[in-house]
DNA sequence: ATTAAATTTGACCAAATAGTTAATATTTAA
DNA sequence: TTAAATATTAACTATTTGGTCAAATTTAAT
């Protein structure tokens, strides 16, 4: 029976992870893993079998990270006007170090809706957002907020977290003079974001 | 000299178009290209010299879409506040019926920043985008809406609009109930996005 | 109709690439 | 200490793929 060398399982696995995310599944090279991982391309094979079942691995990873950023803050026991501003920052923080990941999965579900499908349902199954949405309704029916869709108003949140990351390089010609990976850009939007999701809660 | 069949050249860069869209550039065969344009593979190096240039020109061409969309009402003789729906409204009908165009643009922008930027510049230059930052500026001093940076305001609207439709085949996922590709879901979206855009403008 | 130029094709090539295999080195356990 | 099991490697293979080239076909001008 194998029992792998767990060190170099997790090299490969990381190696995989960072050139899988930067190219993408086609433009990514077994031999090059093999190299950076300082291994045989052979060995990439003992191991992980082909690879797609490499990709696979990184591509559910991902998707678990994704939400699993997402869900910091999503059920704390605080009122959703105080945790709004909680969550933008904390995913802002994420999206802003991750961008990469982002488009990498993105991308790759466009070319695998049929996995995509089978791991998103796999990961949602972790989180409890029926929760959110629950309490979300609560305080609709206190008079707290105002009267909108929770999943239109998460689905907001997430947008304008996450778009002008992963649009970067398109964006920042736009604007020369915005350097949107700088410290201050990163400032502006958080509070942008943070007022635009409050002003939809406000009655 | 080389004259070219027109509807030869033109039906080349059609399905070009189509497969590097859908699979990316290193997803996409030139063989396949040729096949489905009904020509020998042969025909399209003779026509477009090689896979990486015919790349260029659909990448640059998809450039162009993806701001032409925008700027459809960007200068229109209207107030920010009436021309902002017709905006949301328009971008978002558009992205609609496009999202693969956006996928495409952001996941090759993130491997060729180095010509992003080239064709951003050239597609920009042709947009007014500064005319629309002064109209604005106006009207926030004339008091007529709330001081917020129109970038920002910008930034914003394209986030709302493109991020939920390039995000399908995630977040179809995570709300079973939405379909999103469905009308009920666009204008629900419309709706919700048309507020949230004019939340942020009322003082 | 003839010819010259432009267009289109089939057959081919070289490089890249995922995957295999058999031999070697290392670790484990008796 | 040794032998069996596990981990690692070098060399190889089959296939895919972007690109080439000379020959064939079509088009246009004389």
């Amino acid at each position: 029976m194998k029992r792998y060398n767990k060190d170099t399982e997790e090299k490969i696995l990381l190696v995989a992870q960072r050139i899988f995310r930067e190219k993408g599944y086609n433009g990514t090279k077994t031999q090059e893993i093999a190299d950076e991982a300082g291994i045989n391309k052979a060995l990439l094979h003992y191991y992980f079998t082909s690879k797609s079942i490499l990709f696979e691995k990184v591509f559910l990873g991902s998707i678990e990270e994704v939400f699993g950023a997402l869900g910091t803050h999503l059920n704390s026991p605080e009122s959703i006007i105080e945790k709004t501003p909680k969550m933008v920052s904390s995913y802002l923080q994420f999206v802003s170090k991750n961008s990469n990941l982002f488009v990498f999965v993105i991308s790759e579900a466009w070319q695998n809706p049929e996995f995509t499908d089978k791991f998103v349902k796999v990961v949602l199954s972790k989180i409890d957002y029926k929760q959110y949405v629950t309490s979300f309704k609560r305080e609709i029916e206190q008079g707290v907020i105002k009267d909108i869709d929770p999943v239109q108003f998460l689905i907001n949140l997430v947008s304008l977290c996450i778009f002008p990351f992963i649009g970067t390089p398109i964006i920042q010609n736009v604007f020369a003079k915005i350097e949107v990976d700088k410290k201050e850009f990163f400032l502006q939007r958080k509070e942008v974001i943070t007022n635009t999701m409050l002003a939809m809660l406000k009655k």
